[in-house]
DNA sequence: TATGAATGAGTGTTCATTCAT
DNA sequence: AATGAATGAACACTCATTCAT
């Protein structure tokens, strides 16, 4: 029941945002009662922190994985941003939610988002440096604004792409990768 | 007055989003009445429209001027890349309206501005696919992906960019260029 | 134009109602401002008391007239009914609003209608009173309910004559004349 | 508590009006909150259209049976307009409501209303074209035009009849099925 | 005579939340 | 684990009225 709440709410968030989602929007779908809702979670405001937790830490342990898997700085950041645009198809919608409605978490769970996605944007950071540091990549990089352009790239994927159209998100990542390495990988 | 309830419902709803700021919200900030919004606007949505067309009106009059002029796929490309980054100095905090409350349009209204930001992104797509015909451009890039990666490194600025911070837009424009530039210029 | 505001907004209360009738409507549909309407009129009330008054005012000089000069009470009864129902043709939709939002007067200029709507249905009380003495009437008539019944039938037209229907004013009080005199005529 | 709120509104719509009636007048005769109030409604219209339909449908359902049971058209004529006059102490003042205010319903939902009002109609006008056909009544009336006289007797009794004054409902009832046997009985 | 701008109280309605059952 | 009823604060919006110009 909790997970069908969740499911369903993020596809309400998205559609509508989640200020203009009711949980009477939310329960009806379901056909069960907000009392329903409220033995399951505490506030409207902790079903939103459940999504964000959901989201990023799956994120953050499958990029962790990748760093301690991949060897060169370069396969290191080739698969994450693979796992970011992959994830559009495989999560949903979910990462437009992540984005867009952090706001309206309470200061001290906003807070503590924020902190796990300084953690996803660091480790981007620190392959950058990595990378950079063996000559693997262009010595003129700043990596901390390179990361926030990578993060923009594949970030504002979710907002444009759909997996059902003409390219598939495979070609999508293929593409990008392709670009972003281009931009940042030292000449031969 | 009604400028005066335009610029301070920009800054509400950057902090708080179009749903959670309430027209007192709006008003208070100016000590007027509500009376006195609704003799300005006919509906929070007319004003929220009235945001919309300011903003993409004028960045697509300086987009074109930037076309008409400059010479070269490269320059055009790099202009209009400064283009929005500085406006994130310039137009200040209006850009993360934009990008985020198009939902509480109606969907006329809505349609209106989504064919407005269509024509900014055409005319990147366009410089993109002369600058490969012409040869400036790598033969392998497809203009539309390309451009949506653009659009994601400087939309995304507006996210967390601050100005006021240790680096200057002007900075980051040139940071930003370099690395796109980097990614689809043709060898030589 | 004080005269265009009273006409335009009997229509309008008419079709909405006085209380779903703003201001605003009504000098909307002459094209003019709110300000012009109260250099006029003091109150939307007054303009509703100066509605009332006009209508009642006429039709009780009219009845005095008829009562003064016919001659017998069985034509002094016809005329009246006639005048009533004749009416709903000249004065066209006032009736409605007259009999329907009596009670937005203040009650003071309520009072007032409701003395002069006493008058009226006093003068045709006493024409009933008159022809039952004379001989004219039935005896067992209570000239306080007939005189009721007499003003449901013709006032209840109001709400469903169109007068440019298959009956014209004319035919529909000579039948109802026809009707009521069976009803109070003493047998030959 | 529903059947609470309808029977309190019910007098502030016959005191006031419906446009002039808020849903706080409604609540705060009964202590509670217009929360409770739209748990119960989805909106202040519902609650009139319930009014209108209770009214209607029961007008309807005791009419049927009078024509089904009496036997000649006069009994049925006259168990018509008792069970109008006598309701006006029994239904109460929901009567007044019922005339006044159905220009605020939805067209829809007014239609409905107009249809049966028309039913309760046309039974009367059958009831009438009978008698007249069989000889009960007088040859030379109109079915439908006696039909709105009668009803205009009947239903201008909910405006000024007061069953707690000097006369009771029944007399009233009397008098005027008197009043309109005489006018509609042929003579023998 | 008329306007344009503003007011402030009020309207119908929504909604997150509570709680006894 | 879920319901049905209720709350109360907030919301977008309306409107009669005022008044300087």
């Amino acid at each position: 029941m909790k997970n069908e709440l969740i499911k369903h709410s993020i596809d309400l968030f998205v559609e509508k945002g989640y200020s203009a989602t009711s949980i009477k929007d939310i329960v009806d779908t379901l056909g069960v009662t907000k009392g329903s809702f409220y033995y399951h979670f505490t506030s409207k405001e902790e079903l939103l922190m459940d999504i964000h937790l959901q989201y990023i830490d799956e994120l953050l342990s499958r990029q962790k994985r990748i760093v301690e898997t991949e060897k060169t700085s370069r396969d290191k950041l080739v698969k994450i941003v693979e796992l970011v645009i992959r994830d559009i198809e495989k999560q949903g919608p979910i990462g437009r939610v992540y984005y867009r409605e952090i706001r309206h978490l309470t200061p001290e769970n906003a807070a503590i988002i924020r902190q796990k996605r300084g953690e996803f944007r660091d480790n981007i950071e620190q392959v950058m440096a990595e990378g950079i540091e063996n000559g693997e990549f262009r010595k003129e990089l700043q990596p901390k604004m390179i990361t926030f352009a990578i993060l923009g790239i594949t970030n504002w994927s979710y907002q444009w792409f759909n997996p059902q159209g003409e390219l598939s998100v495979g070609e999508l990542a293929d593409m990008y990768t392709d670009f972003i390495l281009n931009g940042v990988l030292a000449e031969k």
